[in-house]
DNA sequence: ACCGGTAAATTTACCGGTAAAGTAAATACG
DNA sequence: CGTATTTACTTTACCGGTAAATTTACCGGT
């Protein structure tokens, strides 16, 4: 195996210093067009490769980013969000750590690798502490949230315009003559700022109609992220509130269901509860991931542009990181969503 | 900002060389135990954290992987790839840069980055072409296949026994009644190793009932990735092959889809040919990813330890890398699969 | 008192870049 | 024509570690 070309390779064979040859390559300083041409020359002809860490530890930048995705996650969500973050990273010149949380202490643990001078900023997909980030803000790490963000911190973040899309759910609902719709999140997300804004704009649109009964429509659902077996016994059994309700007298005529992982799992329920979607129940979802499309109905839903939150976020933290953003308030984006009408929805009979 | 704490700040307040603090710190070389102690303490005192760039650069190696991953994936495949790779990672002191392969360009494009010093081995997710791994396999870089391997290159890989599992699933085919067993793969994936030995499999099992008819009953079926809008006509007429063999008065009886995610678009064009699952048709499909669990009805399947096998693929490489592997024959890994019966494989009529 | 051996460090050099300051020759300016 | 400014580099020092060779001190043995 024979040895790296380093630059000092290329100095030697065009006959200028190793630092001419730098700056050659980097086309900065001033190095004639001539000394310029040839030393790309020699670099392509020796197969020059820059010594990546020998940059980084030069400069005390990375062109490394982290992004945190969330576990465990059985929709193409976070994959969407790294199609949408990796290529653009690529395109500026950064790479990518990905890092799944799969338990809470790895959130900390990855935050720690900036300390290592691995990264130099952060995209994350938070957990519910914020602390983490309370103290990446103070010291002044690059980061930014991506569809949630954190109601007690003002940071950077990219999220969809949850309360833009309960609303446009809701509407929809009402517009097909639904009178009672309940608000059906994953139990596990409870208070997460995607479902609290989305349950605003339920709620606004409600309201708007003098039907708001406040949190009593909302309830949480229990669903089976690893129904190896069928044995869906359980997610009856999980859910009682939510059985309850729906095999009541006044039982809702639509169901708006936080996101559309959890909407497969409420299909499922209502379908053992003898339930027919839309003629009984209509439901509704949110997010727009390949999932809904491939349920049965298919899930009427409030499409984000996922990738495209990925892509903004990662953008953000560039230019940030690279002082292309100066101004000292933080950069909040909502990217619009839009209403996706497939056929779980139907006017009430 | 207070500036970095580096070794030669420990040395100093411990009043020895920044050399010994770092053998102190790596727990090498012959240091008194008095002064280890000393060290470690004032390292933590100080918030010492060392520079992992600085660290690659002199010894050469980045504790760093590249896991490239196929794009683009609906299903959480890729992602239980990766929750099953980078924890174990971190637990070895590795962390991992992810890299979806939106375009082939890119899979090179990452494959460079190696040659930036910025890895020390490779995941991956091979597209077809088998040039970019023969070279890394002549310049001596460690990769490790997963998933799918290639029958021209010998190298490492972990893969599921896909052979047993097509043979399992036709079994389970036959053994309910079925003769006319058609298998559908999705047209994109035509002859990866991983379709081509699920089809072996799926031979042999025929064959072993006499039932074989070569190639004729192995279609491939279009499937559409990006179903926003439920135009589901062009499903149809997208597949036209298909739609006539199912129509057709000796339509197959059973079905064994290639993978989970082609099978849920079959179950969709199957509805639409007033098909019933699996009164009318039985299905099977491959992978067992969530999306299997929640089609109606709910999908049989052969079930593969994905996590494992990003787990094992992931010990291999760091394996090699550390020298923990000494043979030069390579490590060629097949998970058992597990045959997942649930409802959309029923006996024939 | 002399020797080899070893534990516990230290010194030197290097990994492959970059920033900052310095220099020599060419060009511009009043 | 002499000085200021550019242009095109070069030199020096440093980023924060590590490997390898070297030093120092102490030990028991003869």
């Amino acid at each position: 195996m024979k040895k790296r070309v380093k630059l000092e390779d290329i100095a030697k064979v065009v006959g200028i210093s190793k630092m001419a040859a730098s700056l050659a390559m980097r086309g900065e300083g001033s190095i004639s067009e001539e000394t310029v041409r040839k030393v790309k020359e020699v670099a392509s002809e020796l197969g020059y490769v820059p010594n990546h860490m020998a940059k980084s530890l030069a400069n005390g930048k990375t062109n490394t980013l982290a992004l945190l995705v969330s576990a465990p996650f059985h929709d193409d969500y976070q994959n969407q969000i790294i199609h949408g973050a990796v290529p653009y990273a690529m395109s500026r010149g950064y790479t990518i750590f990905v890092g799944p949380m799969a338990s809470p202490s790895l959130e900390s643990s990855y935050i720690e690798k900036y300390k290592n001078n691995m990264v130099d900023g952060f995209l994350a997909f938070h957990s519910l502490v914020s602390a983490n980030y309370r103290k990446l803000k103070a010291e002044g790490v690059p980061f930014v949230l991506y569809t949630k963000y954190f109601r007690d911190l003002d940071c950077d973040y990219v999220v969809c315009d949850d309360e833009l899309g309960g609303y446009m759910m809701t509407k929809h609902l009402l517009d097909l003559g639904h009178r009672r719709i309940g608000f059906v999140y994953g139990a596990k997300l409870k208070r997460s700022s995607e479902v609290l804004d989305r349950i605003k704009g339920y709620r606004r649109a409600l309201n708007e109609r003098g039907l708001d009964d406040g949190e009593r429509s909302i309830v949480p659902f229990h669903l089976h992220y690893h129904v190896k077996q069928m044995n869906s016994e359980n997610i009856l059994s999980d859910n009682r509130e939510f059985v309850a309700w729906l095999t009541a007298a006044d039982r809702p005529t639509a169901l708006f269901v936080a996101n559309d992982i959890t909407a497969s799992s409420v299909y499922i329920a209502l379908k053992k509860l003898g339930l027919r979607i839309p003629e009984d129940v209509s439901v509704g979802g949110y997010e727009g991931v390949y999932l809904s499309s491939v349920l049965d109905p298919p899930l009427t839903t409030v499409e984000t542009s996922i990738q495209q939150i990925g892509e903004k976020a990662c953008q953000i933290l560039i230019d940030k990181i690279e002082g292309k953003i100066q101004e000292s308030a933080p950069v909040q984006l909502r990217i619009e969503p839009r209403l996706l009408v497939r056929e779980s929805t139907a006017p009430i009979r």
